[in-house]
DNA sequence: CTCCTTGGCTAATTCAAATTAGCCTCAGTG
DNA sequence: CACTGAGGCTAATTTGAATTAGCCAAGGAG
């Protein structure tokens, strides 16, 4: 259908399995299923692919940075919701986000080329940087205070708390974005950190 | 001196920066100081340079892991050393892992270039997932499993918190690789996050 | 002192990938 | 029903990076 569109597809798929420098506009084209001059009817190089895919990631970011932040306010006012959060609903929280990022396919296929690209162009790195950790960060480190004021955690900083919660979620996605096989097996350690770190600092 | 050793030094560095497909046999050759044509003197081909990298790393990463198992195995058995470990050597000890991967040299070109190239290379996902999961983790692990023998940690899962107290580590460290001006800020928090770790889990 | 190897250079050569030229078809429009 | 523009194709063309050919100087070994 939309051949413009598919073509950015397929061009982020590829990028994020090489890198740009080791795709070739004819396996783009390929992959769309037409030629590669016909590439050229629709962006004028290989180089305006890869702008026309950061553009994108940049709108997705900002859109979702705006829900986010609509959700963020939600639960500073709207607290009741975690007055009985329990260690299972943590669970499913930290579960649910490892899941997301690792199997959500933009986002899966975002992240990759992010981390393929990120020494060579600040803007992306600056990105990763956002999506993967000053972002999920702020948000949790909101969440935590809310508990901790709330007399369900401990009190204790929960920037910190934030990071170790998060840190480890990000270092096993890590692992399975490079070996898929020990999804498993990461999903059983994810769990039983979300455990522990709740019962350490439940109050 | 070594043309054939520094030509693998370039390489790596250019490598680590910009990954294999955006780096030029001419830019080797600049940055080793010859032409591009004198490089063929040494090694056969680009590609046989960057396998020449591969092997230089894999003889590295043996040595150390033979390294790491001489040490770890005498923090088993010379336990007494770890009897009355502080607050302030576990923030050392962390500081330490993380200055260490941060600044020395070779470990993070090495590790830029893993990055880069991880998804398009089995052995190199491997070697990243060895260097910068299995190991530290396994090691962690035992250090913390003896701290708990000693009764001088809360009897949790060691890989759990081996995990909790490593992941944060690392995290801050792939934030320092893409924006090396951030280092400050992620010491600072680095060192909080240590100290709280052993304040939650120090028996 | 001559020889031969090592490692450098310049000038080709090769080759593959990106891009351009120019043609064709078809779908929608006056 | 002719016209036009979009989007496809094949066949060039361009470009530039990798590699090869072949020459040359220096220095150690016989």
């Amino acid at each position: 259908m939309d051949t413009k569109k598919k073509i950015l597809d397929v061009a982020l798929t590829l990028f994020s399995e090489k890198g740009y420098g080791n795709v070739y506009v004819g396996q783009i084209a390929e992959g769309v299923g037409i030629k590669a001059p016909s590439l050229y009817k629709h962006y004028k190089s290989k180089q305006d692919i890869f702008e026309a895919i950061l553009e994108e990631m940049r709108n997705r970011y900002n859109k979702e940075t705006a829900q986010l932040r609509i959700t963020g306010n939600d639960f500073r006012m709207d607290s009741e919701v975690y007055n009985h959060i329990s260690e299972d609903e943590l669970v499913k929280i930290g579960i649910g986000l490892f899941s997301f990022f690792l199997h959500d396919e933009y986002e899966c296929k975002f992240r990759k080329m992010l981390t393929i690209e990120q020494f060579s162009n600040k803007e992306l790195a600056e990105l990763f940087s956002n999506q993967y950790f000053n972002e999920p960060l702020n948000y949790q480190t909101g969440l935590l205070q809310l508990l901790i004021m709330q007399g369900h955690m401990k009190k204790e900083d929960a920037n910190v708390m934030a990071l170790q919660f998060f840190a480890p979620i990000y270092l096993l996605m890590t692992v399975c974005d490079r070996e898929p096989q020990r999804e498993a097996e990461a999903l059983q350690i994810l769990e039983k950190h979300i455990r522990q770190f709740n019962r350490m600092y439940k109050e």
